[in-house]
RNA sequence: GGCGGCGUACCCAAGUGGCUAAGGGAGAGGUCUGCAAAACCUUUAUGCAUCGGUUCAAAUCCGAUCGCCGCCUCCA
């Protein structure tokens, strides 16, 4: 298996620190505001990933953080007029509630900043005592001068830095690049109690505090958005690596941006889309599609044109379902090319794997998916019959299914599918409505009364339903794309 | 200004040295059908931004040019 590293710009061969076993940690989200289609690629990419490892046998400690003390939590108060920990708590569940909808599992341990400040206040003192950190005025800075590898994983020299000249200047600090590790209290803000009196910790110490606490000093891999790189990611690996003496992360992960118009989609730009507002208009198992269909370190342009797309393939999906469905009901009387398609299905697992393991490529294990469909549809229509056949098909179900699982998508049934897109385009009929039509124009058509039968088909395509005449009954489906 | 990435058909998108450049959508033609729909078949890049170079061999490596984007400030 093999994983691009931010830290050395390349694709590694993925040996975990213990054989056998991961341990990855992954930022989460500050609740502050309601989560955008930009956190439900991180969470969906990450979601994917941890279900790769599990699937392939590691034994993984999966860790995912809330920040839910900071800056913008707490202007949020004022603004709602509300406590500071209830706008922690209310985002909490929003979180929760989008990334349920979406599919993402639960992470193994998700700690909260509030609940470590001891163990962020440990860090700290630890760094003072090291002599990589100071106390200015009841806020603790970290010295990145005496942290001579700074930049290392945002590929970038202190120097360069400077030369942007949009950092922030505090005079209190010795250095500009100098970064807050605790955040002495201004009357009124929320705050612990520290050795440097009250205050609270800064963004960057609660993710080491609490990755350190879970998952040990070293670990294997550290996710995140790739807004994340700089200064986040390289001020932790900064406070860690001087903390402990040891390497912080093997392996760096990061996921890129979803793009609106080519321009990344962010909060200061205000051209983003809520999940909510997508989830509005489209079925969770699209919106997961949609972004897993391209590469997770690419940029993916976020438009209907592609998410109906998505809507599309995984219709042509659930047809391939309800086609293998009928066959094993029905049978068949022919017989074609089953040489052919059984290389096809006992290659495309060897396929999925190889996809994965290279860097987890979704978009290529997608398109071995629908490869295979392709290759199940052109079998089904040649009417194949006998046991050969049979476990031929069983066997493409089951592969369908179980890659599926990893994707956490394709896991629905048909009908359930259905279900969901009659809701999702809020359509009024209901399925007897439907199935009442059904019955009038099989009516029609016995009388072979052409022309009722098509203005009922013709009336339930304006309300977005499809009929399918098969050889044995009528078939119906909701119109996509 | 510094650093990094991207540019593959009408659209989306895999592919980073070597068979006929995956897969999906859209278009055109066909099989099937009362007609459709679905499914399948054929078709749409001698070509991978442009120009050079390395190599027996390049979309893939190197250099230059053009265009787009990201990070350097909170950001997934």
């Amino acid at each position: 298996m093999r994983i691009y590293n931010t830290l050395t710009g390349e694709k590694e061969d993925f040996i975990p620190l213990t054989e056998g076993r991961v341990n990855m940690y992954v930022c989460g989200v500050t609740v502050y505001d309601i989560c955008h289609i930009g956190h439900a690629r991180s969470a969906i990419v990450f979601d994917v990933i941890q279900r790769y490892l599990k699937y392939k046998g590691f034994n993984l400690m999966f860790v995912r953080n809330f920040t839910d003390i900071d800056d913008k939590i707490i202007n949020r108060a004022k603004k709602e007029g509300i406590p500071w920990d209830e706008v922690a708590k209310k985002y909490t569940e929003e979180f929760y509630h989008d990334m349920d909808s979406l599919g993402v599992a639960r992470a193994d341990i998700e700690p909260k900043a509030t609940e470590h400040i001891k163990e962020i206040i440990e860090i700290v003192k630890g760094l003072i005592d090291k002599g990589y950190a100071y106390e200015i005025n009841g806020s603790v800075y970290f010295e990145v001068n005496k942290f001579p590898e700074y930049g290392k994983l945002s590929k970038r020299d202190k120097e360069d830095m400077m030369a942007g000249a949009r950092v922030e200047v505090d005079e209190r600090k010795k250095d500009p690049m100098d970064f807050a590790l605790w955040k002495a209290s201004k009357g009124g803000e929320p705050s612990w109690e520290s050795p440097w009196g009250p205050g609270r910790p800064g963004w960057h110490i609660e993710c080491t505090a609490m990755s350190i606490k879970h998952l040990g000093e070293s670990f294997d891999i550290h996710g995140g958005g790739a807004d994340l790189i700089f200064p986040h990611h390289e001020n932790e690996i900064a406070q860690s690596e001087a903390y402990t003496g040891k390497p912080f992360v093997k392996y760096w992960v990061h996921n890129g941006f979803i793009t609106i118009d080519k321009e990344k989609m962010s909060k200061s730009l205000g051209n983003f889309f809520t999940i909510k507002e997508v989830l509005d208009r489209y079925d969770p198992e699209v919106v997961r599609f949609f972004l897993l269909s391209t590469h997770y370190r690419s940029p993916i342009e976020f438009s209907d044109e592609q998410l109906k797309e998505a809507e599309v393939s995984i219709d042509r999906y659930y047809t391939t379902l309800v086609r293998i469905a009928d066959f094993f009901s029905k049978g068949g009387q022919g017989g074609g090319a089953e040489k052919s398609f059984e290389d096809t299905v006992n290659s495309f697992k060897g396929k999925f794997h190889a996809a994965m393991d290279d860097d987890f490529n979704t978009a290529l294990a997608l398109g071995h998916i629908f490869e295979l469909i392709r290759e199940a549809n052109r079998f089904l229509d040649s009417k194949p019959s006998g046991r050969m056949a049979s476990e031929l098909i069983s066997k493409t179900k089951e592969l369908l299914l179980e890659t599926g699982r990893v994707l956490n998508i394709f896991n629905r049934t048909p009908d359930e599918w259905r279900r969901a897109l009659m809701k999702t385009k809020k359509i009024l009929l209901t399925e007897k409505d439907v199935m009442d039509k059904i019955k009038q124009r099989e009516e029609a058509r016995q009388r072979k009364d052409w022309t009722a039968s098509d203005m009922i088909r013709k009336g339930l395509d304006e309300k977005g339903i499809i009929l399918e005449d098969k050889k044995d009954g009528t078939g119906w489906k909701v119109k996509v794309g």
